[in-house]
Formats: structure tokens, sequence, C-alpha cells
DNA sequence: GTTGGCACTCGCGGTTGCGGAGTGCCAAGT
DNA sequence: ACTTGGCACTCCGCAACCGCGAGTGCCAAC
């Protein structure tokens, strides 16, 4: 069959192009995959696959390059995500084994998956959204200031350090700790937040005033930190490995690094699906990116998807590898949360 | 007198190829500077300060460029940091201003520091040495299953999840939390670790393991987070604006930063004074970076130096203005700290 | 629809040839 | 004892040039 010839070659090119960086021609093509045809008719594919933008060359009279769309159509098309290995598995298990905190397992699987995927990794903190509050712990620092701690079922630790009106008595304090336990623990933070706000209401008249600060420490350090969600980068060390150009890739990417809510929305795509989700070159929001792709995906605790993580790159990837690992890491991940 | 003008035309030299990024030649440096003499007469300056291996030529026949040794002169000798400006104080404390949290306090510096100086910049968390236990709180999870969550008095918070062999209840909870705090609030982390390791051995022998297990996690997380410190870096993207070689400086200076440990190793010389210190190429433990300079200095409470922070650029940079800002944060965040 | 042949294109690497900035040295001046 | 102008020399950087070779498109034959 025609077609599924050309796409043969497509494949082909994008793989060559993908392994050697360069231009492929139709003799190498030949040589390098068993087509079982001459490089001419190689070349009748290719001013084909060229006309529908699927492939193109740099210049006249050089070998032919994947377009974005033809990326695309490669990674929608032409592949399915390899296997690890049982090494691999392995390894990666063992590297995620030993972490005991939240911010461990974030820190862990950001240097696992640069390591893996030999390129720049991205990992969001766990959303608070659909977190539950586990413990609020007050801690009196003086009589007028005490500390405000929020545990949440993911794991993380919120704090917050809060003046007074009134002179905190061992009483008093007993007194907030047990009645914000009991209005927020158990609960999303949502209702966490809701449940809390209305405790300054329940209260002596004289003590209103205090426990709408402590109230409202802690619905700042839930709404906070939930919305403004955090994400961790590890891995910059592979834009070294990139070869590309400088001004083009690794500048813009350098600073997007910085600017995470610029990766929130790189991420953002992904966080919902469960599913591994590439976003190839000019495709994504953020134009200085437009020659990079993101490979991510949503991971989480099983009750939904939680947050996401992923990595970004060259258009020029390897994108069956990148996108097992990045699969594989967000499911032993999820693992990982779920236990804890 | 003769040594004076070679000490300014090494001045000289130094700031104009600091700010040009250029070799400097004598006619060039003539012009810019009020050095009242001939190009001539500079030369034969330049031909000295060779000699003495201050500065160096590229190649034959183009101007020279600063050698470490001449840097180190520059710093050591020629320079005395200059002042913020008031709308820089401003612009530091108002940056700082806002921050709740350790985390936030840390971060904030970071960026602070990576502004204000154009380099990347290295913020080591305060170290726990010094720091007291806070607060010890420990909160069921399930009848064999606790979250221990150390508060130190730096406002840092650790947390580990224990599996006590013994069924929890209320009592017992309630005994472990009022007898580890007892044993450990109040007390720099070292002294508390030694009096948690008691505990154990002090109480009924049927919960003596449970006690063990415990007080294991609280004094792992005690040395864990403590000896092996946390940094964060931020700013990378001002490797971009370094025009330097890309193999010699920004690939290695990538490779650096994603290895805290290095980053450490470049900060703890640092970390003891409240002077600012300048390491200048070749002149620190890691080959691959002897091309870069490190500006740090230890900040913390007034009851020591706790830890440091510094910047990482190109040897060739500002010394004085990188020195005052340095400086400058390191103060201002200092004195956050104690206010916490 | 496939293939071999052929003329053509064009980027890349190496070479060459200035121009200019900068130097070192020397002899003269203060 | 320094300083200075002059001068010959060096060598980098840049631009132009050239030839090679990979690769293409097209066509005529199968």
């Amino acid at each position: 069959m025609v077609e599924d010839r050309k796409l043969a070659v497509l494949r082909a090119i994008v793989e060559d192009y993908v392994a050697t960086q360069e231009p492929v021609g139709s003799k190498a093509l030949v040589e390098r995959h068993q087509l079982g045809v001459s490089p001419a008719t190689v070349r009748n594919d290719m001013a084909a696959l060229e006309e529908e933008g699927l492939i193109a060359q740099p210049h006249t009279s050089a070998g032919r390059i994947p377009t974005d769309k033809g990326y695309r159509f490669f990674v929608d098309r032409l592949t399915s995500l390899k296997p690890m290995s049982a090494a691999e598995k392995r390894a990666i298990s063992g590297f995620l084994e030993g972490a005991h905190d939240l911010d461990d397992v974030v820190q862990r699987s950001v240097r696992l998956l640069a390591q893996l995927t030999q390129q720049v990794a991205i990992v969001q903190y766990p959303t608070l959204a659909r977190s539950t509050v586990r413990h609020i712990e007050l801690v009196a620092l003086s009589t007028s200031r005490l500390l405000a701690v929020l545990i949440l079922s993911t794991g993380r630790v919120e704090q917050r350090v809060v003046e007074v009106p009134l002179e905190l008595t061992d009483d008093l304090l007993g007194e907030l700790r047990i009645r914000t336990n009991a209005a927020a623990v158990g609960e999303r933070i949502g209702e966490a937040a809701a449940a809390l706000g209305e405790l300054p209401d329940q209260v002596a008249p004289e003590t209103t005033r205090t426990y709408a600060v402590v109230v409202a420490a802690l619905v700042e350090a839930m709404s906070d930190h939930g919305s403004d969600e955090r994400v961790v980068v590890g891995g910059t060390a592979n834009l070294a490995r990139f070869g590309d150009s400088f001004e083009m890739t690794i500048k813009p990417m350098l600073e997007a690094l910085e600017e995470h809510v610029v990766l929130l929305k790189l991420l953002g795509e992904a966080t919902s699906s469960s599913q591994v989700t590439v976003r190839i070159g000019a495709e994504g929001p953020y134009e200085p990116l437009a020659s990079t792709s993101v490979v991510a995906t949503g991971y989480g605790a099983s009750d939904g998807a939680l947050s996401s993580l992923g990595i970004v790159g060259p258009t020029r990837m390897d994108y069956p590898g990148t996108m097992a690992a990045v699969r594989a890491v967000a499911r032993y991940v999820s693992t990982i949360l779920d236990e804890a």
C-alpha cells in the first residue's frame, strides 16, 4: 500500500532525525531502514509528505526534517508507548522507595524523571483542593503570639505566625485548639475554610477577635498555597545536551523555568487527564517556547487526579520513550501517595 | 607616584573589562579614564602589571584582561563596598516584608538576590544546629500509625510518619506527647536528641518499643535535614546574560547547580563569617567552575551565624556592586529571622 | 507505480587576503 | 628617571571565494 509506505517513511524520518539531529536524505533512509524500495521512490514519497506539511527541508537540497505537524502525526498515529523494562521499573520504585516526606517524594520524582528522560523535569506539588485537613496545631510563642500549624492529608504542612489581641492563656489556647480542630479536621479545605469562618461568631464576644485572626491565618494558609500552586524543576543540566541554538531554545527555556506561573500553565492542560499529553512546538500558549515540546500527565492518589508532572525539551525528542517514562513515573508516584 | 598609577591602571582595566567584556587596550584606557598620561606610558605600566601576573593578553597584540590574581588584588585592595542607595534599601525591605513562612523568606531572598545582582543566587536554609525545639506534635493517623511533627525555632517544620507496634490509645498518645515535649522543647536539637534518646528507658517496659520508634523518627528528622542542609537556587535565567562560552561556563554551572552538595561546599567557607567572602576562579574546590566566582556571606539571627547565601557568576563581574548587594540582603534576611 | 539517470542547487568547510587594533621597543624630550 | 611620539610588527576577525558533496526534482523507461 502506498499510503502505508509514506507513513513508514515519515516514521523513519522522525526516528532518524531524533537520533542524529541532522536532516535525513532519501539515500540514508533506505540504507538504515529496510523499506525495500529505491531512493527515488522514497523521494517521491517525501515530496508528497512535504506537500502535506509533515516534513520540510531547511534549505533547498538538504535532507528533510519533521515539522511540528509531522511530530504531531507521529505521536498521534505512529507510535505506542514502549513499556518500561523490568530493570527500569525496579530502578523507578527503588528510587522512590526511601522517601519519607512529601517534599522528599516530589524532590525524588523530579530527579528521577530528569534522569530517565534526559530532559528538564517539572513536578507540580499535589494540589490542595482535594486534600483534607488532618490536624491543626497551635503553639504559644509568647503571651501575644502563636504559631498556627496546618497539617493536610497529602502530608503538606503550612504554618503561620499570628499576633493575637488577647493575652494567651493555656485555657484559651486549648479552647482554640479544640474548636478549630473540631471544625476543620477531616474536611476538604474548601469546607474546612467555610466551617472555620463561622467559628468567631459562635464564641464568647470577648474572644471573637482572637478567633478571627487565628481563623484568618488558617484560611489564608489553605487558600494561599492551595491555589498558587508550587512546582519543582530539575535536570536543568540536561539543557546542555540539547545542542540546540542557545538563543532560540536554551535562553527562553531558562527564563520560563524561573517563571513558575508559566510552568503551571504548561502543565495545566495535563492536570485533569491521566493520559500522557503532548504539546508540540508552537501549539502551546507561550511563544518563547515555540521550539520546545512538553510531555505531561496528571498524577495523584486514586481519588482523582490531583496534580501534574512532565518534562519539557526540544521538539526533536524521543517521544515514545519520554512518554513512557513520564507515564511510569506518574503511576509510581501516585501509588506512593496512595500509601501515605 | 608610579606605583599608584599602576594600581589605577589595574582598576581601570578591571572596570572597563567588566563593563565591556572585551580586552582593553592602552588607547581606550586613557580615553575613558582621566589618567593624565599618554597611551605609551600606560603600556609600560601594563607590561609591568603583566610581569606581576595581574593581567594577561588573550593573544599577542590584543588588549589586556585581568587574571584571577588581578581580580583578587582588585577585590582586596582597590575596592570598598558601595553602599546601597535609599531606593535599593526600600526595594529590599519591601520585597522581603510580606513573607509569612520560612520557605517564603528563603524563596524571596533568592529572587531578590538574583534580581539585584543579575547573577545566579544561592540561599542555604538556616542551619538547624543552633535552633531549638519549639514544639512536638503527634497526630494519630490510624490505630497503628502516627504523624510526628517537629517544629523548630527557626520556623522550620519536619514531619515523619511512624508505624508503632502498640495500639495507639488517646492516653498513650497524650503521654507520648507530654513526655517528648517535656524532654525536648526549648533545647537545641543536639541536646534534644540526647534527651529524647533516654526516654524509652524511663517508661513502662511494654511501651518502650513504641517510644523507641517515635523517638527514632524525631531524632532522624532532627539530624537528617539538619546536617544534610538544603539550598535553593534562583536566577538561572541570568546565565543567559553571561555571554560566556557555553561549554566553559554555562554547562558546568548548570551541572553544579543541580548538585546541591557542591553548592553547599561553595557556600561553606562563608557560613562562619559575617564578612562577605569572595572566591575567584580556580581558588575554589570545584574545578569545573574554575572560570566563575562566588560571592557569599553568612547570615542568620543575632545569636550567631546560622547559614549562608551568595551568588555565583563569571569571574568578570561587578564585584563592588555584587558584594554590597549580597551583604545587604544577608543583613535584611537576618533581621527578618530575628523577628520571627 | 517504481526505478535509474542526470542536471542542478546550495550549504559547509577550508583558504586567502586585507584592515585595524594593539603591542614592544627605541630614541628623543623633560 | 620618567614620559612620550613614532614605527614596525603581529595577529585576530571578517568577508569573500571556491570546490565538494549530499541531496533534490524531473524525466524517460520499465
